[in-house]
DNA sequence: ATGGTAGAGGATCTA
């Protein structure tokens, strides 16, 4: 079984190269970030060819998050319960006895930003239901773009990150309580190459240089983490004509 | 050097 996230900023933009992914790497499970698309515009009948169910929550211009996925989900939900939020950053639905939660974790512009103080109320929000979800469903997958490098090997110069956006202290306590759950960063399980990201900035040839960040990531619960084969990036996606900045992740788990 | 690129939407906002 292949569990995969791609923040693709603009699903009408990379629909053809999701398709093209899909048809390639056939997984699953993928989580898409950053569709931009209401939900009225989603283009259901085009995956659907490719042979993949989708269910999504999506907005004007910003945000928007879906799972597609080979079989129909059940108990999808398009929120955090009992969390105030317009901004569509989250889906969940189960697939079997499987539970996949899709995120799109707010950026956080900067740390003396309002919107840095919006990501710190909203990870804690996340961990509230995560740890309900958790007692419900075993067998339980967290992906997405979380907009946190858990530690300074994810970044391209620590040095000059440090305190920053992506990389604060309180970002990654929020990301260490995810863990403490009992939930594993699926990546660490494996060695990896050096210098892994899964973000790169548009700007200043980032990705040429590998400037990057690893941002997005695959979360696993016990059952899960303890049948997980792999955790790959895909950086082919990124090398292609209008690429997203972000580059797909994915696990392979045992059936 | 506080820049720069991309997407949405149609001027800026977000990342």
């Amino acid at each position: 079984m292949k569990l995969a996230t791609w923040n693709v900023n603009s699903l009408k933009v990379r629909l053809s190269q999701v398709i093209d992914w899909l048809n390639v790497n056939q997984p699953d499970i993928l989580c898409l970030q950053e569709t931009k698309s209401q939900n009225e515009n989603f283009p259901y009948n085009e995956i659907m060819a490719s042979g993949y169910q989708s269910v999504f929550t999506g907005q004007k211009t910003y945000n928007g998050v879906a799972i597609l996925s080979k079989t129909i989900g059940t108990e999808t939900v398009t929120k955090i319960p009992n969390f105030d939020d317009v901004q569509k950053r989250v889906i969940a639905s189960t697939f079997g006895d499987l539970r996949v939660i899709c995120i799109y974790v707010p950026n956080g512009d900067a740390v003396d930003s309002e919107k840095y103080g919006y990501k710190l109320r909203w990870l804690p929000a996340l961990n509230d239901w995560l740890r309900n979800e958790l007692v419900t469903y075993p067998k339980l997958a967290l992906l997405g773009d979380f907009n946190i490098a858990p530690d300074d090997r994810d970044v391209y110069d620590p040095e000059s990150w440090e305190g920053k956006v992506l990389c604060s202290q309180p970002e990654r306590d929020a990301f260490g309580r995810l863990l403490d759950l009992g939930l594993t960063d699926s990546f660490r399980m494996f060695d990896q190459p050096e210098k892994s990201y899964t973000w790169w900035d548009y700007r200043m040839m980032a990705f040429r240089r590998n400037r990057g960040m690893r941002i997005d990531h695959i979360l696993l619960s016990n059952e899960l983490s303890k049948i997980c084969l792999s955790c790959q990036v895909d950086k082919t996606t990124r090398k292609l004509e209008r690429p997203s900045d972000h580059a797909p992740v994915f696990v392979e788990i045992s059936d």
